[in-house]
DNA sequence: TGCACTAGCCTGTATATACAACCTGTCCGC
DNA sequence: GCGGACAGGTTGTATATACAGGCTAGTGCA
């Protein structure tokens, strides 16, 4: 085998992948088995059998033990937006990020949050408002409420250094979040904040964040509709390309 | 080995995952090499192997030949929206989608589509516009431009039963997309055809599909701002949750 | 005819072995 | 003192082998 060849197993992936792509195996079509890619191109077994299955795991092909492998039925269109953290995307750009916290405060949990964090109405609580700037640009305003009991010294911390959500991570790795994206009209205050002409719509993601097993943190997060932009990039499983490619991005002025 | 038992690889998996959830091993750690697991846990390295390269693909681990094995950073706080195919969320839902086209013609790209679509302008392109509908009430104005070069029977479609996305994925596997959603206002033909109030804003979405290596469409995708959430759960890297959670949410009435 | 069993293929896992490539620290010669 | 060679550990890949367990079709018996 030439020293600078790819892997084998990679070589077997693409051969499929080309197949898949150009039509000779079509959805629900039977792929080889492992012993007869054995046979047809002269790798080991176990070498097949990591081809396989790492198409698989990528989402390219079903496999059945005892029936054979099967090239998946496509998944039409399903695009992904990765959102990133605020003062990390800003960084990345090259653009300096600056906070302001326009309020701490710690309270008892109202109906809607106690609803959203799943604990009691009355529940400890801290709640933030931070104004996140890009080059002096007001770009999102963080209406954030943390459980209290999760991160004591959530009041303690400086936010113009440290976005809650890196302090959230610090404490303890963040397990999943939900977070829904929706265009709004932001009231006075956030409009204010935000430096917004009227009659401007916000992007407003509402996230929740989980944490050893239970929510711990609930966001409204409010962008400007004329200065920012989600951008995702999405490849179908497998095309190995790297994640690092998902970018959100702001147009800033 | 008991029958019954989880994979071995598995069982090693957790146990590294274990380690870093509860702070054993911590982002920049050391892993013990796959020669000290096989010492530790009796499995061969092979087994290891497997292991450890699976927490590099989901992310927990990073490697480096030569060097060893070490927890990874965390990404703070990377979160992800999945994006599904209109039709496919309303059905979803158990809800009925219909579609009406409003308006379909061969055309030439303007400055703006051929630079969306990496090609010169002028070159033919077919211009759909379709309101796409969850139980009757407006949900999606797409505005779509297909290369005519790679859909050139996309006129004669039916795309009150299929849509152009279907069609798109029909012709040859959608490799990647790109898009970039924001908040705006509605110009009036768009707010009309969403029957949405004077003042409200639009989630929209810019959508640029590739296959066979090209851009070969792009869409802007509108959807009534009270009406429409995106929803995304996202959890990290290797919690084995099925993919299918992530769901794109409507609210409807 | 109908049913139970089995042969044979398939995937899934586990192991031992081997070699290549990569990295780091050390030792030796200049 | 400096630099290069080298040893030893690490990951990455490839193979042969083995056995378990799932599924199917066909055989053969009642």
């Amino acid at each position: 085998m030439n020293v600078h060849a790819k892997p084998r197993y990679q070589q077997l992936k693409e051969l499929i992948i080309e197949q898949i792509s150009n039509g000779d195996l079509r959805p629900r079509d039977r792929v080889p088995s492992e012993n007869e890619l054995v046979g047809s191109t002269g790798v080991s077994r176990m070498t097949a059998n990591r081809a396989m299955r790492e198409l698989t795991d990528e989402g390219y092909v079903e496999r059945v033990a005892g029936v054979g492998t099967f090239v998946a039925d496509l998944k039409a269109a399903s695009h992904v937006l990765e959102v990133r953290n605020i003062a990390d995307e800003i960084a990345h750009r090259g653009h300096t990020h600056t906070a302001v916290v326009l309020s701490r405060a710690a309270e008892r949990a109202d109906a809607e949050v106690a609803n959203a964090l799943r604990v009691e109405e009355g529940e400890k609580v801290f709640h933030l408002v931070i104004v996140h700037k890009e080059n002096g640009a007001p770009i999102q305003h963080e209406n954030r409420y943390v459980l209290a009991a999760f991160a004591p010294d959530c009041l303690e911390q400086d936010f113009t250094r440290i976005t809650p959500s890196a302090h959230l991570s610090a404490i303890s790795p963040l397990q999943e979040a939900e977070q829904i994206v929706q265009a709004v009209m932001p009231d006075r205050p956030v409009r204010k904040n935000l430096q917004m002409n009227e009659g401007e719509p916000c992007l407003l993601v509402r996230r929740l964040t989980w944490a050893q097993g239970r929510p711990v943190s609930f966001a409204r997060l409010y962008h400007p509709g004329e200065r920012f932009e989600l951008a995702g990039r999405y490849a179908p499983p497998g095309m190995r390309r790297s994640r690092r490619d998902s970018i959100t991005k702001v147009e800033s002025e």
